[in-house]
DNA sequence: CGTACTGTATCATAACAGTAACACAGTACG
DNA sequence: CGTACTGTGTTACTGTTATGATACAGTACG
């Protein structure tokens, strides 16, 4: 389901983050479903189980799953845990970043806004042709 | 100039890119001018040399800053050195990212390109008003 | 050419991050 | 209640990263 290079220079507990909150967004992962248990898939990846623990309770830190004792992990079904301010606060750190990027890349603000709306619009749109 | 928290958990160095990148974007650092010298930023800061010389080499990797021997570091003229296509390669990268979290924040994608443009262009207009 | 600036390079040290090994605890089910 | 799953917690090892100390080299200028 997942798979992971421990060479890469990127973490390990890092590479899973990042595939289980694609997987979320583009509901692979459906809202509830039950992810692969920690030894089952520490075993798969031939990684330690902690190792998954961590990236598990990363994305339940930011809302996005849930762990129930002796039971197993879940995606969560509520969009998120967090109040709507809170949601928005962390939202806009990521666009700051990207402006930030982008105005070191040498872009203009106004060529940001306008990449950007297009570049998410058009992502926007495949979504809706699936 | 610039300020530093030490114990902050981030790297000093990594504030500072951050800072130095932000201080290129708002045009409180024109293109051309001249940085603090690796010394005295260092001084002011009560902070390693090196830990200067970590951040201006970051930024210079990113196109932004120009060390020149015995002389000074410097703001680059020219926008970024790097060709078009990796420009519009790397500020993907960051849209991507944006999608990624922002979805995982329980955001539809196209709330997402609204939100973006709206904070983008609010930007931009802000910046004329100056 | 010597002084006083600049940046550069090398090496050492201390802290931290990532990963692992292993023991503990809860749930399900026959 | 015991087996076989689940997650939890503690501790330890290891490599990397961030930072620092210190010596080297280029530029400017009188």
């Amino acid at each position: 389901m997942f798979h992971v290079r421990p060479d890469s220079g990127e973490p390990i507990y890092v590479q899973l983050v990042r595939q289980i909150k694609h997987a979320v967004a583009t509901g692979a992962l459906a809202h509830g479903a039950q992810l692969p248990s920690v030894r089952q898939l520490a075993g798969e990846l031939v990684v330690n189980p902690n190792t998954i623990v961590r990236a598990y309770r990363e994305l339940e830190h930011a809302g996005l799953l849930e762990g129930v004792p002796g039971r197993g992990w879940y995606v969560t079904y509520g969009k998120s845990k967090l109040r709507d301010e809170e949601r928005r606060r962390r939202l806009q750190a990521f666009i700051d970043q990207l402006w930030a990027e982008g105005r070191a890349l040498g872009y203009t603000t106004d060529e940001l806004a306008d990449i950007a709306a297009e570049a998410l619009r058009e992502r926007a749109e495949s979504e809706r042709e699936r």
